[in-house]
Parts: structure tokens; C-alpha cells; sequence
DNA sequence: AATTACTGCAACCGCTGGAAG
DNA sequence: GCTTCCAGCGGTTGCAGTAAT
């Protein structure tokens, strides 16, 4: 699907080089012209990239196939529960402040990071009915989500079957279950989120992804929160006390009790920086040391 | 097997801020 | 101080692959 633009400005050619702009998938050929390109002469300079390398792209598509694609350093492939919950905990301080977070991620992208986000977390948002800004969302994380995530880890790293996809995994996974009911809780210091492992779904054996690091299904929000039956569930979030029950099946089985001050319950996003209290810096640095030492 | 709907991701677009002239 | 250029960022779009019907 070669898709060309010409680059006129009223009615006149601005360049050789502008007359004839690829856009759309980048060929293997284009790829390779690129990388080597690069690895001659090193990143930067994007639109000189462009004009000397011969591809007829703009500085703009060669700085992105490159960042996005092409560096050695680019990590493909699934988002690890870790990963997961660093992302859900960064983007709690920083919001959609994606390069930033993905500074934290190394080897992801700021682009993976949003996609990731805008497919997994708003669709989350969504299917609670909820804006993905909103309280009882950002609470239904906080409270739900990251506590079922941690615990998930720490279930695989316990599993006898599970072999963790990665030895910098191993090592996360393997102190994640280290950590202090405080801190996989990491709500003490305001208020209390006491999650009963054995009343999780996903950390009764019977989950087939349980070591698997990929980004599953598992860890939706919505496993645990029926927006038809849960009515109360808001109003008891806002009321920062109450259980956050799940309908398994039309029953009501298995509950994630929490306590939540006013002051955790304050803005997420914008509103506030409680997230920041819960989430301190020792445990972000936690995460990333497991993460990726 | 064919069609439709959905999902995930790569790439583009527009805007912003900083550096250089 | 103003203008221009460029890199970077976040939002959005379009398409390919997959699932559901």
C-alpha cells in the first residue's frame, strides 16, 4: 500500500526530496536502509537522516520506525504483570505522560505503553461504565486491580509449575512474594487493602496463565466488579469503606475488603498526589531494581 | 466457509517547547 | 525580541489479524 503525498506548496514542489513522500508501512528494504543509516552515522538529526539516506520519508516516520521499531534495545512481545503494575502505578503520578513512563519501562515505548493503556485500561474503564479519569475507577484500581496484580505475581513465583518467562522476572517475582503484607497491600500507611489471596480467582491453581507474564484477562477489573449487580460499589468506594465484591456466575463469592481515608480518596489524576503517598518513591525503586537489576 | 465485529498495534498528525540564527 | 527549524510528545487513525456468528 504505497501511499505517496506531494509536497507542494501553493502549487509548487518545496523540494527534490518533498516531491515523493512515502507514508504507511515501512518495507524490510526501507528498514535495513534506515539501520544502517543509523548505525553509520548515529540518531538525531532526523530530517537530514531522511534527505541523505535516500528513503523518501520524513525526519518525522525515520526518528519513529527507529525508536518505535528499529533500536536494538526495543523489547517486543507481551507486557509482563510486572510490567503491568508499574505502568498502572506510574501513570497514577504522572498520567498520560507516556515518554516518562516509559523511561521507567526499559526497552518499551512510549507508544507501546499508550497503546497498551488505550486497549487494556480504557477498555477496563469502559466495561465498568465508568471514565477512565473518574474515582470510582481510579479506586477500583487502586483497591482492586494492583492488589490482584501483585498477588498474581506472587502466586506464580510460588507455583511449582510456573517458571517465570525471564530470570529478571524470576528475580521480581521471587521478592514481590518476599514483600511484607504491607507492602503488597502498600495502603497501611493510610488506610488498609486486605486482600485475601485465597479469595482471588486467579491464585486458586486453576488459572492456566498463571505464570505466564502476558498481559491477560486475568487482571481485568471487571472479573471482580459486575457494574449491573454492584451498585453499591461506588457509593462505598466514595464512602471509602466497604467490600468490592465480584459476580462470579450470578453468585456472589469472593470479596476484596478495603479501608480508604479521605485523604486516599482525593484525586488521582490531576486531582492530587495521594497515589503519591501510597506509592513512594522506595516502592517504585523497589519495582524497577526487581524489575530490570 | 463466508461474513461481520472486534482488537491490537504501527504509523501519522498536530501541537509545543527549545535552540539557533 | 522575533522567526524558523527541529525534536519530542500525546492523541488519533487505519489496517491486519483474530474471534464470533
Amino acid at each position: 500500500m504505497d501511499v505517496y503525498e506531494r509536497g507542494f506548496i501553493s502549487g509548487t514542489p518545496q523540494s527534490e526530496e518533498e516531491m515523493d513522500v512515502r507514508k504507511g508501512p515501512w518495507t524490510e528494504e526501507e528498514d535495513s536502509v534506515l539501520k544502517a543509516y543509523v548505525n553509520i552515522h548515529g540518531e538525531g538529526r532526523w530530517n537530514s537522516v531522511a534527505r541523505l539516506s535516500g528513503l523518501r520519508r520524513t525526519g518525522k516516520s525515520c526518528r519513529l520506525r527507529w525508536l518505535n521499531y528499529l533500536r536494538p534495545e526495543v523489547r517486543r512481545g507481551n507486557i509482563s504483570l510486572e510490567e503491568q503494575l508499574l505502568i498502572l502505578e506510574l501513570h497514577s503520578r504522572w498520567g498520560n505522560r507516556w515518554s516518562k513512563i516509559a523511561q521507567h519501562l526499559p526497552g518499551r515505548t512510549d507508544n507501546e505503553i499508550k497503546n497498551y493503556w488505550r486497549t487494556r485500561v480504557q477498555k477496563q474503564a469502559k466495561q465498568l461504565k465508568c471514565d477512565v479519569n473518574s474515582k470510582q475507577f481510579r479506586d477500583a484500581m487502586r483497591y482492586v486491580w494492583i492488589p490482584r496484580l501483585i498477588e498474581r505475581i506472587r502466586a506464580s513465583s510460588k507455583s511449582p509449575s510456573g517458571q517465570p518467562t525471564s530470570t529478571s522476572n524470576t528475580t521480581y517475582t521471587d521478592n514481590i512474594s518476599n514483600m511484607t503484607t504491607s507492602q503488597i497491600t502498600y495502603a497501611n500507611a493510610t488506610g488498609s487493602v486486605q486482600v485475601d489471596p485465597s479469595l482471588l480467582p486467579e491464585l486458586s491453581g486453576t488459572s492456566s496463565d498463571s505464570v505466564d507474564t502476558q498481559v491477560s484477562s486475568v487482571s481485568d477489573l471487571t472479573d471482580c466488579y459486575n457494574p449491573q449487580s454492584a451498585s453499591d460499589y461506588p457509593n462505598n468506594l466514595q464512602k471509602g469503606s466497604g467490600l468490592c465484591q465480584e459476580n462470579v456466575a450470578g453468585t456472589w463469592g469472593r470479596c476484596v475488603e478495603f479501608q480508604a481515608t479521605e485523604e486516599q480518596s482525593n484525586g488521582w489524576l490531576g486531582g492530587g498526589d495521594s497515589m503519591e503517598s501510597v506509592w513512594n518513591e522506595e516502592n517504585i525503586w523497589f519495582l524497577q531494581q526487581q524489575l530490570y537489576d
